[in-house]
RNA sequence: GCCCACAUAGCUCAGGGGUAGAGCACUCCCUUGGUAAGGGAGAGGCCGGUGGUUCAAUUCCACCUGUGGGCACCA
């Protein structure tokens, strides 16, 4: 077997570390057929030498070759690649004349943007879909083939696939392409994809249509696109669409709306209205952050909403973020609603005269900020247009920066942890195209983010040209119960903004220096950072958290006057509670706060009003306890206090 | 802002060219019941707004507003 003539005999090594030897070309069709019957019928791609390749490919070297199957975890991009296929091929031909442009492959499955003078509408997605089971049913043989650049192009052209055509055009001169055949329907692709549409099988589904722009650009045309999702096995399909059910659960306009906790009108789009309840949490929240505050060095601040435009002039924000601005006209000036608070606070620290000796100083404000964010943007409380900011800056000298940086990532971690959070990610942003400040000033202060974020010991990643127009940035990145991932904290470091408002301080020398100043939140906005906490906990807080911690619901009347005292010995220890007296019986009582998800249930009825005890049910639980009446107060006194 | 869909009672939703229906919630009556729905009765609506077609529009059409899903945007 060994040393056959030369050039014609290749020597294949496999994951087990065996070996065996084919004349050449061999295909991963040969080998997978050779090793057994079971394995060619399972074979999807072969990974040739650490690349994923066609189970056809050919072979004329000595290589080590790993046959795909569906277990293997590349096989569901492979898989979700091929749904595309199908889908643009029975589009194509349910409805000739579509363009189809491009089809990746995406978190969860696929799409395919097309292009069509009538778009298409949800309904047409189930024909679709009957279609591509068909098309699995025939079994086409799926066959690579290279083509010449131009040749190519001339082709899509003649078959009026202007956008192929496009794509291909962008490749450079002389270099071949490829294109996958089924069939009758051919498309653009790099590949690799099944051998047949057989092995795709059916465990995918159409999901919607949306819009989206040629190129992902809002200048271009706008096309049709049609969302797939596509899985190993039935199985999967199933777990993920559980899990988008389970999304929609939790979503936190429907849980705001079922405990009454906000809602929004046409008279303030993108601006909410705080009910009672949702109020309540709101303060909670802001009364644990302010403790945060005064315990990391914070002074508190209050700066107006309305300024006049100079002032927007001056800081840059007219140029860089007018058109997000709400302005008006008043007694012959412009105003502006502030849409961040740092040129407020860049006020605030210049009035009087500052010693080094002052710095870092740190000025915290819960900032009231409105931006006009475009209509097709707002999303309940995750994107408004009027929110509360958890902002501060401080104002330090540049070698302060390490030493902020490290006590604002403990602050920061300590808190998202007492609200329930514990994975944090951090993504470094450096400098956008549209910015202010020269590129000596940039490179100073990305240097010394990325020192300060390495001194801290933070493990991050990079995220390129993302970082506000003033200066580089960290963004920190919460996941959720369900494993959804939300930005929230910053942290950015602007040399900039001192400049154009001319801030400084009295250095060591007695010379007037500049101060860096470092932007952060931590919550982000209160309402967003809300509506993540919903969604988060389904609705069912913490007792620290929650807008209405106990409910006492009698059993008979006869406890009513028992219950009232109760109330108000718990309105006295300022826990939030509710009295529920109706003439209900306790079962539907129960049935009904559970549902309101009120954490806690205290049932009296005849037996506890002359023992003066209360019957304890806690949410998700039905065990029941029986305390006397004062120590129940001080445990709940205990448990309802905020993480320390 | 762009594409598609949607807008009916407080909530969740059904209906459909001849001025409306369910469940829950609400009000009243009966019931005082020990841990996830006790029974009965009643009230509740400019069918998002403005125009158009029609003898007649909540229903069909157009525009507007808002909402939802995407796209673009997110300093």
């Amino acid at each position: 077997m060994s040393n056959g003539a030369k050039n014609n005999r290749v020597t294949i090594s496999l994951p087990d570390g065996s070996s065996r030897d084919y004349d050449s070309p061999v295909t991963g069709t040969e080998i997978a057929a050779d090793i057994g019957p079971g394995l060619l019928k399972a074979a999807l791609a072969i990974c040739l030498d650490g690349d994923l390749v066609d189970l056809r490919t050919e072979i004329t070297r000595n290589a080590s070759v790993e046959i795909v199957t569906v277990k293997d975890e590349d096989a569901l991009d492979l898989l979700r690649h091929d749904a595309a296929h199908v889908m643009a091929q029975a589009v194509q031909e349910l409805f000739p004349g579509t363009q189809a442009t491009i089809g990746p492959v995406i978190e969860n499955g696929f799409f395919y943007d097309f292009a069509r003078d009538e778009p298409f509408v949800e309904d047409d997605l189930p024909i679709i879909e009957e279609r591509m089971r068909e098309i699995v049913k025939r079994d086409l043989e799926v066959r690579r083939e290279v083509w010449a650049r131009d040749e190519a192009i001339k082709y899509f052209k003649k078959i009026g696939e202007d956008y192929k055509a496009e794509i291909i055009a962008d490749i450079p001169a002389g270099e071949d392409i490829t294109l996958y055949r089924q069939g009758e329907w051919i498309d653009l692709c790099r590949g690799p994809h099944l051998p047949s549409t057989g092995k795709l099988g059916t465990s995918f589904k159409l999901m919607k249509v949306a819009g989206a722009y040629w190129r992902g650009d809002s200048k271009n045309e706008m096309l049709t696109r049609i969302y797939g999702t596509c899985w190993r096995d039935k199985k999967e399909l199933e777990a993920h669409l559980f899990q988008l059910a389970e999304a929609e659960r939790r979503d936190h306009r429907r849980i705001g709306k079922q405990m009454d906790l906000f809602h929004f009108q046409d008279e303030a789009v993108g601006m909410p209205f705080w009910h009672p309840k949702g109020w309540t949490l709101h303060r909670t929240l802001e009364t644990y952050m302010r403790r945060e505050l005064q315990k990391n060095g914070y002074d508190e601040i209050k700066t107006p909403i309305l300024l006049d435009r100079t002032l927007w002039e001056k800081s840059g924000h007219w140029e860089k973020f007018g058109e997000h601005m709400y302005q008006m006209e008043m007694d012959g000036r412009t105003l502006a609603v502030k849409p961040m608070n740092c040129p407020c606070h860049v006020q605030v620290f210049n009035q009087g005269i500052h010693s080094y000796r002052d710095l870092p100083l740190r000025l915290a404000e819960f900032g009231s900020c409105h931006r006009f964010e475009p209509s097709g943007a707002l999303h309940g409380l995750m994107r408004v247009r009027s929110f509360l900011m958890d902002d501060a800056h401080i104002f330090c000298t540049e070698d302060q920066i390490i030493p902020e940086t490290k006590a604002f990532f403990k602050m920061l971690t300590k808190i998202y942890k007492d609200l329930g959070f514990e994975d944090v990610q951090i993504k470094f942003s450096d400098r956008p195209e549209v910015r202010a400040g020269s590129d000596e000033v940039w490179d100073r202060a990305e240097a010394a983010l990325k020192e300060a974020v390495e001194a801290a010991g933070m493990v991050y990643t990079l995220n390129p040209g993302e970082g506000a127009f003033y200066g580089p940035k960290l963004d920190f990145i919460l996941r959720d119960a369900i494993g959804r991932d939300w930005q929230c904290g910053t942290w950015q470091v602007d040399f900039v903004l001192p400049e154009l408002l001319d801030a400084n301080y009295i250095g060591e020398d007695g010379q007037k220096h500049r101060p860096a100043m470092l932007h952060r939140a931590i919550f982000g906005s209160f309402e967003r950072f809300i509506g993540i906490l919903i969604e988060h906990y389904e609705g069912k807080f913490p007792l620290w958290l929650a807008p209405l911690q106990v409910v006492i619901a009698t059993i008979t009347s006869d406890a009513d006057e028992f219950a009232s005292q109760i109330k108000n010995s718990l309105d006295e220890i300022g826990i939030h509670a509710k009295l529920d007296i109706r003439n209900e019986k306790i079962s539907y009582k129960v049935r009904e706060h559970s549902h309101a998800r009120v954490p806690i249930l205290w049932v009296v009825g005849k037996r506890e009003a002359k023992e003066k005890t209360v019957s304890i049910r806690r949410l998700g639980s039905s065990e029941q306890q029986s305390l006397p009446l004062d120590k129940a107060l001080l445990a709940i006194i205990e448990e309802a206090r905020m993480p320390e």
